[in-house]
This record gives structure tokens, C-alpha cells and sequence, in this order.
DNA sequence: CTGAAAGCGCTAACAA
DNA sequence: TTGTTAGCGCTTTCAG
């Protein structure tokens, strides 16, 4: 069992205050005489009183701790995504104090909200219905990664659709013409949209892009190495590959080496994240960068903001991703 | 800004039944008639009512939630190890029902943890302070993968010692005499002691281990093409390398293939962790196994159970490693 | 600048 | 089986 509780009555007895005066140091309130202040703190450090917080938030009626809902399909753990949006909130709220309720969520469950001031839902995959329920509570929501355009909703995304442009335009412009896709994950957004979008540019530009072309891959690494070996077995085999993830593009890369394929020399690779980890392999990779850790922070710094009531427009943020040029690419041969 | 809160006086009104019989239907006591119960049931529905969780810890003096502290230090969140045990510890408290929250520390703020019911540790890093912290204030405490011998506290851990000789054993077991190692970063526990199991083994069979074969790595990619580098520039190149992570095992494969040499034919590798990504890679990765995601189950199960004061005594519990043997060894060549 | 007093929403004796 | 009542530890008027 915890140890008897030491509580703010105990450090205004010590002080030889009211408790209203100790309240009024815990909370940097400046109309506390320095001497009282002097004799709280003392009291405090003495006793190592540390506030209740369900006190605090019950009487203030405040609640400075915010809730990160992912989902928790398989393998989104070892996504760099979800690893990324981690990071990037868990510093956030450690850096303004905000208090990180996580939740791993099977889409199902329903959400009880009630103890965080808002919730942050990383992606939304199966669990739209919590999102609803949510905002039907009058839960303040930011959705990351995902733009619920019918939903009057918080989001902030990185534009995928534009992403998978900015491959198919950037691969296609070193004269390829046989430009083969590894997609997502294809119950996701971003899945969905990184192919749409490189489906688009090779329509606009007339470059045929067959069936066997398309790979349906999950963002794992097993299915990239299946996708290079259905590729591989191809009679005519691509010479531009479009991975909807680093991790899968590398994957591909390893494959075709193992087959004594050279890169770019032999087949142009681009990825997708910028994921640092994949800096360092065989080929510099040639990648499409989205601002993931940056887009956690900016949502919780607005959902921060939109709970203390500061900015209550809603926020629909849609962000340009980024080509990164590096050496996994080349000209197409003649 | 919020809508209005709805509270049990309202639920209670509108069930025409006190407000102690709505908290007896919220909290499932069976003292309850039939029919109120559906009455209360009805109005809860129909108000969309959710109960205060602060109120209820202030009140009730219980607190179902966990927190779990995870040192911030870069590339922890790129580690197979963390990730493993955020997913085991959210599992885990999602089907228990418990809160989890989530802090990434820098190690040297103080921890506010009045509003947990205990804490997990995830490795204790730089922050050995604040596990001091918690204990002094009654705080229950477990901490995972780290043996705080010293500290009368939970704790539950895999061998890494054991892991260490179990790789040395195996490795030798196979003729080879020139062994080396990519160590895991130095700072941590887990780190240490596989090379400490490693050197331990070497030593006890009389086979030698100069200074150039141990290789600080730390866990990241690069560290590991780094030491594979280093490795194939020396005079006396090692026949067999233990890696502590898959992560970096692979790596220095990829980097020695790229080379022209053949795993595990001039080249014995073994990895550590068992990492399910590295499964489909160039070579099938023989490794040591530990159960991360078990032992951060279990750590939650325990935990709670200690919260509600079933179960006193401390728990001091080391699991044992297990070497998963594929194909990236061999006999050494004669 | 300080303190008394009234709750925040809920639980848990206790009495009925 | 039900309701009354007294807090849980804190914040916040409102007087002083």
C-alpha cells in the first residue's frame, strides 16, 4: 500500500498558512508575500508534497493531459510512422506538461474520454466510430494524418496524393517508361492516396501502367521482398520502382542486389518518409520526406491551444511533402 | 470549449433514484433492483453520460492507471526494444482496463506520478534518480529489463549476461577462433552485460578477443556498417561476429555481401532480439531470443496486481535467453 | 496580500 | 434494496 498521503493541509499547518496561501504557491499565483512563500516552499520540500492531480482537476474543472489514440493493427508498431507520431507528441507534452494518456485502440472499444482535456487520433483506420463519438461528446479532437474532409474535424496531414506525384514525376522524368509501384498498406489513406497520385502523373504523361505493375504491398518489409521477386519474374520487368515506404524500397534495393541487379544503374528506386535508418545502406535512397515528428508537435501544440480555448476556428492543415534527391535513381537506358 | 457536463445528479434525476444508486449501476454493484437498474441504465444512455474519472480517484482513493517511463535518449524509438514493450504495456492495460500514460524522459525532470497508481521503468538509463524518487515516495514501481540489484524493487529482465555467453558458446561451438563483436550501446545495462557474457566465455575457453574485435556499436545501423567496415579492413579479420541486435547483425551483413563475402560461409553472424523484421532479409538470422513483449505483459500484470495489494512481496524475476538457430552460421573453415 | 467557505463529481459508510 | 450524508484534496470566489 502507498504511504499515508501528505496533502495541502499538511503543508499549511507546517507553514503556518492557510491552505489558499499554499494553493496559491503551487500555482505561481504572484500575490503571495516572499515570506510565506519562503515558509510554503520549505513546507513542501520538507513534507515532498506533490499535488493530487484528480484534486486539481476537479475543482479547476481543467484537464491538461491529452489522449493519443493509434490504431492497433499489425505491424503499425514497427512503422516508422507510428514510431515518428510517438516521438513527436510524447516531447510535445513533455514540453508544455501536458500529461500523455496512450491508448492502443482495436477500432471497437469505445473510448471513455473523460479524463483528458482532448485526443489526438493518430490515423484513422477502423476506428472512425470512436472519432465520431468523440466529437459528438464535444471532445476536442486532431486527427494526424488523415483528412475526415465530411467530418467538421481538426486534422493535420502530409498531402499523399502529392507525394505519389512527386515520385511518378521525378521517375518518369529520367525517361522511364516501364515505372512499376510497392503500395501501402491499401485500407489506409495514405496507401490510398500515395497511388492515386502516382497513378495520376503516369496518366497525364500516357505511361501504361499494367496490372502486374501494381503491387499491393502493407508496408512491411516481407511484402517488398515478395514485390522484387514478383518484378523479378516479370517478362518485362520495370525499370523504375515507386515504394509507398523507405523500409519497403530498401527491402526491394537488398533483393535486387541479391540478383546481382545494380542500383540505379539497373532499376531506379525511390521510397517514401525520409526515415534516417535507411540513410546508411547499400544505395543513398532517393526518397519522398513528410514531416512526420513535426506534424505530432504542431497537433498537440494546437489541440494544446484549442483546449485552453485560444484558437477555436477549426484547423485543416494539409501539408506539401518534400522530394529528397539522393542516389537511387537514374536515367533511364536507351 | 466543452458543452456542458453532464453529471450523475443529472442521471440520477431523470432515473427518479438517488445519485449512490447510479454510482452502483456504473460500478457494477449487484445490490440494485432490476428496475431501477434499466431505469438508470436508460437515462445514462440517453444523457450520454460518462462518469468523472477524477472524481472517482478522489473519491474512491484508487487510481487505475500505470505510467510508463521510457528514457528519451535518440534511437530508442528506432529500437526494436522499445517498441516491443510499448506495445506489450498497451496491450496489456488495454485489456486490464487500465490507463496508460505515457512518459518519455530526459531523465533529470522530476516525475509527477500522483496521478498513477504505480510505474513501469522501461530500462533505467540516466534516470536512476527518478526510480529513486518513486520508491522514497511509496510509489509502486516496476522496472523492466534492468536488475536495480541494489534497489529493493520489482523488476523483470532477460538474462543479457546469459545472452552474451549463449552467443559465444555457440559461436566457438563451431571452431571458429577469431570472434568478434558489435556491442550494443555501452551506456546501457543491456549492453554491458552481453558483452560481459561474451568476453566471459571466450575467456573460459582460452580463445583470445584483442581490442580491435570488440566493436562499441549502439544499436543504430550505422554503427554496425561502421564496425562491419572495420572489421574487413583488419589484418586478421574475425570468422564469426555476435551482434547485440538483429538490427545491427543485418546491417553488417548487407554491408559484408555488398563486399562479395558469403554469410554464413565466410562469415558466421549472430543477432540478438529476434526481431521478426529481419526474418526475410539476404540470410535467415540465427539469434538469441528474449520475450520483450511478454515481459512487458507481464510487468503490467504484476503491477496491478500489487496496486490492489494481492500480491506483497517484491518480484525479482530473470528469464532466461533462447538462442533461435537458422542459417547464419557455420563451421569455421579449416 | 490573506483566509474562510463553498463546492468540483463522485464514493462509501451508515441508517432506514 | 435504497437514500442521506460526509468527505476525497484541491481551487476559487469573496470579504477582509
Amino acid at each position: 500500500m502507498q504511504k499515508k498521503k501528505i496533502s495541502i493541509n499538511d503543508v499549511a499547518r507546517r507553514a503556518g498558512v492557510s491552505i489558499t496561501t499554499v494553493s496559491r504557491v503551487i500555482n505561481n499565483v504572484p500575490t503571495v508575500s516572499k515570506k510565506n512563500r519562503i515558509k510554503v516552499e520549505e513546507a513542501v520540500a520538507h513534507l515532498n508534497f506533490q499535488p493530487d492531480v484528480s484534486a486539481q482537476r476537479l475543482a479547476s474543472g481543467t484537464n491538461n493531459s491529452i489522449g493519443l489514440v493509434m490504431p492497433g493493427y499489425p505491424g503499425i508498431f514497427h512503422s516508422f510512422y507510428a514510431v515518428e507520431i510517438i516521438r513527436g507528441v510524447g516531447h510535445s507534452c513533455e514540453s508544455l506538461g501536458l500529461d500523455l494518456l496512450f491508448h492502443i485502440t482495436n477500432g471497437f472499444n469505445p473510448l471513455n474520454a473523460s479524463n483528458v482535456g482532448g485526443i489526438i487520433f493518430a490515423d484513422v483506420i477502423e476506428n472512425r466510430k470512436q472519432v465520431e463519438e468523440a466529437v459528438k461528446r464535444g471532445k476536442h479532437c486532431f486527427i494526424v494524418n488523415n483528412n475526415l474532409l465530411d467530418l467538421d474535424v481538426n486534422y493535420i496531414a502530409v498531402d499523399n496524393r502529392k507525394g505519389g506525384e512527386l515520385a511518378a514525376d521525378y521517375l518518369s522524368g529520367f525517361g522511364h517508361k516501364k515505372i512499376a509501384t510497392i503500395t501501402g498498406d491499401m485500407n489506409t489513406q495514405s496507401g490510398q492516396q500515395r497511388l492515386k497520385g502516382f497513378k495520376q502523373i503516369l496518366e497525364d504523361k500516357k505511361i501504361p501502367l499494367p496490372d502486374e505493375y501494381i503491387y499491393r504491398g502493407d508496408y512491411s518489409r516481407r511484402s517488398a521482398r515478395l514485390a522484387a521477386e514478383h518484378f523479378l519474374n516479370l517478362d518485362e520487368r520495370p525499370t523504375a520502382i515507386f515504394a509507398a515506404s523507405d523500409d519497403m524500397a530498401l527491402e526491394a534495393i537488398t533483393t535486387f542486389m541479391e540478383c546481382g541487379i545494380e542500383i540505379p544503374k539497373d532499376m531506379s528506386i525511390i521510397g517514401y518518409d525520409d526515415n534516417p535508418a535507411c540513410l546508411y545502406g547499400p544505395v543513398a535512397l532517393t526518397t519522398v520526406k513528410q514531416p512526420l515528428f513535426e506534424i505530432a508537435k504542431d497537433a498537440v501544440k494546437y489541440l494544446h491551444e484549442i483546449i485552453n480555448g485560444k484558437n477555436t476556428e477549426k484547423k485543416k492543415i494539409m501539408l506539401p511533402p518534400e522530394l529528397i534527391v539522393r542516389d537511387s535513381c537514374a536515367l533511364a537506358k536507351k
